[in-house]
DNA sequence: ATCAATCGTCAGCAATACTGACGATCAGCG
DNA sequence: CGCTGATCGTCAGTATTGCTGACGATTGAT
């Protein structure tokens, strides 16, 4: 009995034994921690993601930088009048296209860029010194595999 | 030299070699297949996951609910609210404490949520495949250990 | 009995995603 | 060269959600 259709297959799950929770709780654990320690340099970790693709090399025009994090071009505006504002990125016509912004770290924008990656760095391998490095590098290699399946 | 200060010691690192940026995108795409997934049921992964907590055993109150979740408790309200115009779920005061509501489902929730845990569960499953089995169990297991740290 | 605390609810505010528009610019085509 | 459609950054408007602060009802401790 009881196998009459798929409903009855389900076991009840507690809320700890699914991946969409782990993976948001466990985001949002990570992202609290940045925050507080970014917040001396006046930045976010939004912030933070935002400069990182910015400082990877390649110009970037804004739909790129906005397109690799997920974030809407419309609300990269802001975000970037923001960091603008800081003197922290310098939005200048591309070249090539001149309808694109291509972005860039200023000067103090690097220094600023690299005090907080190194502090971004040291949340983070705080936060996963639990898992040993063989686990936290584990838990990274799962994760960019099922992004790479997801996007290809 | 450029041994001075802790800003030289990081390296550029891409945004797929950031933890938060993994852990953010992973749980993003997860949750669009799940909500692809649960609209023919016209239940979002959020409301699932509510549902998931009030099947889970014994009676919640509604701050019960949204603490578990890390909703607000005056987002829940709302929540609940439709849940209950859905005929899912069904608020009777507490006989122990009358300031509480006891959330429960209600026969017809039975079934929904059944369905709705079922369909999610196809889905993660599906998601993980690359991983095999050994590889999304050790998912699991890492995540909830770090969230089992930060929360003692 | 009184008083502080808690629960569900509501109103107001801030942040963010999304839509749809606009002017400027580009690429392709004749 | 001049059109035409598409793209880029921007802006205005709307919806969702989190947060704060309040409130009435209720509880528990004194």
């Amino acid at each position: 009995m009881s196998n009459h259709s798929s409903p009855e297959r389900a076991s009840v799950r507690r809320h700890d034994e699914v991946l969409g929770y782990l993976l948001k709780h466990t985001h949002f654990v990570l992202e609290e921690r940045t925050d507080a320690a970014l917040a001396p340099l006046r930045l976010t970790s939004r912030d933070l993601g935002a400069l990182r693709v910015i400082a990877g090399g390649e110009a970037r025009s804004q739909q790129d930088v906005a397109a690799v994090l997920g974030v809407d071009r419309t609300s990269m505006v802001a975000l970037l009048d923001a960091l603008e504002r800081a003197g922290i990125v310098a939005r200048r016509a591309s070249e090539q296209d001149r309808r694109r912004n291509v972005v860039e770290l200023t000067e103090t924008g690097r220094k600023v860029f690299n005090q907080a990656e190194q502090t971004s760095l040291d949340v983070e391998q705080n936060f996963v010194k639990t898992l040993g490095t063989d686990g936290a590098s584990e838990l990274q290699r799962a994760l960019r595999s099922l992004l790479r399946v997801t996007s290809q």
